[in-house]
DNA sequence: GTCTATAGTCGGATAGAC
DNA sequence: GTCTATCCGACTATAGAC
C-alpha cells in the first residue's frame, strides 16, 4: 500500500475509489464507465487503467473498500445488540443511512452485475461473508436471553436477513417514494415484540 | 394484439421476448445488447427496433410477459395455501423451478438495472405490484386459522418476503454450488412449524 | 504519476432493398 | 415483415509526451 501523505487531499487511488463508488450509486452498473467515474472525480480517465489496470478491478477493490468500512462500523452496534428489538433497530439505521450514503444500493448493483461472471461472482460472495457474519453476531446478541436460541440456525437466519435487505434495497431504490420500508421495519418491530413477550411463556429455559 | 396462426411456430413478437428473457438470464442486464438477443433467437437485430421500438422497450415487455406468467402460475398454488408450512413450500418450490427457467433472476436484473432509471423504475414497481399481490394472499391463507392473523400486517408482510425472495436468488446466483438457500427454506419451514404449534398456546382466539 | 491522443471494438438505431 | 448495410456515438485500453 502506498503512503499516505499528511495532507487533507487524499490520494489518487482513494480518490478513484470513491468516485467508482459514487458513480455505481447514481447511475448504476451499466453507467458506471471508466469515462463516467474519472468525470465525476475530476480526473485522468487514463488513471484507472495505470492504478487498477481494469474497471472490473477497480470496481471489486471499490467493493472491497466500502464493505470492510460498513462491516467495521455496523460491528460494533452489532456488538450492543441484546435483543431481536435492538436488531430490527440496527437495520432500520442502516437502511435510513444507506438513503443518503448507497452504500447498500452499491452491494446490490454490484452482485446484480456479478451474477453473469462466475469469477466475479464467487470474489463477491467471499467478501460479502463479512456481511453475513455481522448479521451473525447481532443475531446471537438478540437471542442470547430468550429460550428461541437453542431452535434458531444463526447461519441460516443471518443468511435470510441479509437477503431480506438486499431485496428491500432493492425495491426501494424502484421509487424511493413509493418504498414500503419503512412501514416494514415497524411491522418487524412489533413482531420482535412479540416474539420477546410472548415467547417466554411457551418455552422452558434452556 | 397481433392474431395467433393456428401453427406451432410463435410469432417474431414472442420468439424475440423469449430470446430476450433468455439472453438476460444467461448473460446479465449488461449483456442484453440488441446484437445479443438477436443472436440467440436466430432472428436479425434490426426486428427489435421495428417490433419493439427500442431495447428498453423490449424489456418491460418481457418483464411484463413474464410476471403475468408466472403470477397466474404461482396464483394457483398460493389458493390452496392454509398455514405457514404450505406457504414456505411454495416458496422453495417456486426457487428449485427457478434454478431452471430463471425467472426471478431476470426480475432481479430488470431491477437493479431500473435503479438508475425513474421511469423504467416506477414501471417495474407497478408491475411487480402483482408478486407482491400473490404472496399477500398466500400469506392470509396461512393465517387463516392462525390467531396471530390479527397481529401481522400482511401488506408488510407480504412485501418483506417479496423482497426475501429476491435477495435469495440475487446471492445464490453469485455461485450456486456454493447457495444456501435450501438451507434457509428448511430452517424456514422448521420456523413455520414451531410458529403453528407454539402460537395457539399463547395467544387467545380472536 | 498524470496527461493527450488514438486505436480498435461494440452498441443502438435507421435507411432502404426485397 | 424481414433483410443488408451502415452511421455514429461510446466504450476499454494503450502508447507515448510531459
Amino acid at each position: 500500500m502506498t503512503e499516505r501523505k499528511k495532507t487533507n487531499e487524499p490520494d489518487t487511488r482513494t480518490r478513484i475509489v470513491e468516485a467508482a463508488l459514487e458513480t455505481l450509486r447514481e447511475e448504476g452498473f451499466a453507467g458506471t464507465t471508466a469515462r463516467a467515474i474519472a468525470a465525476r472525480g475530476g480526473f485522468n480517465q487514463a488513471l484507472i487503467f495505470y492504478h487498477f489496470g481494469s474497471v472490473a478491478a477497480l470496481l471489486l477493490e471499490a467493493f472491497r473498500a466500502t464493505s470492510e468500512e460498513q462491516v467495521a462500523k455496523y460491528n460494533a452496534a452489532a456488538a450492543e445488540v441484546g435483543s431481536l428489538s435492538d436488531l430490527v433497530e440496527i437495520a432500520r439505521r442502516l437502511h435510513e443511512e444507506d438513503l443518503e450514503s448507497g452504500a447498500v444500493t452499491v452491494v446490490t448493483q454490484l452482485m446484480a452485475a456479478a451474477a453473469s461472471d462466475p469469477d466475479a461472482g464467487r470474489a463477491m460472495l467471499d467478501r460479502f461473508e463479512g456481511w453475513i457474519g455481522l448479521v451473525e453476531n447481532a443475531l446471537r446478541g438478540a437471542l442470547a436471553s430468550n429460550p428461541l436460541a437453542a431452535l434458531v440456525p444463526v447461519r441460516e437466519a443471518g443468511y435470510a436477513i441479509c437477503a431480506m435487505f438486499l431485496g428491500i434495497e432493492l425495491m426501494s431504490r424502484l421509487d424511493p417514494e413509493r418504498s414500503e420500508a419503512d412501514q416494514v421495519f415497524a411491522m418487524m418491530s412489533a413482531m420482535a415484540q412479540l416474539a420477546q413477550e410472548l415467547l417466554p411463556k411457551v418455552l422452558p429455559e434452556s
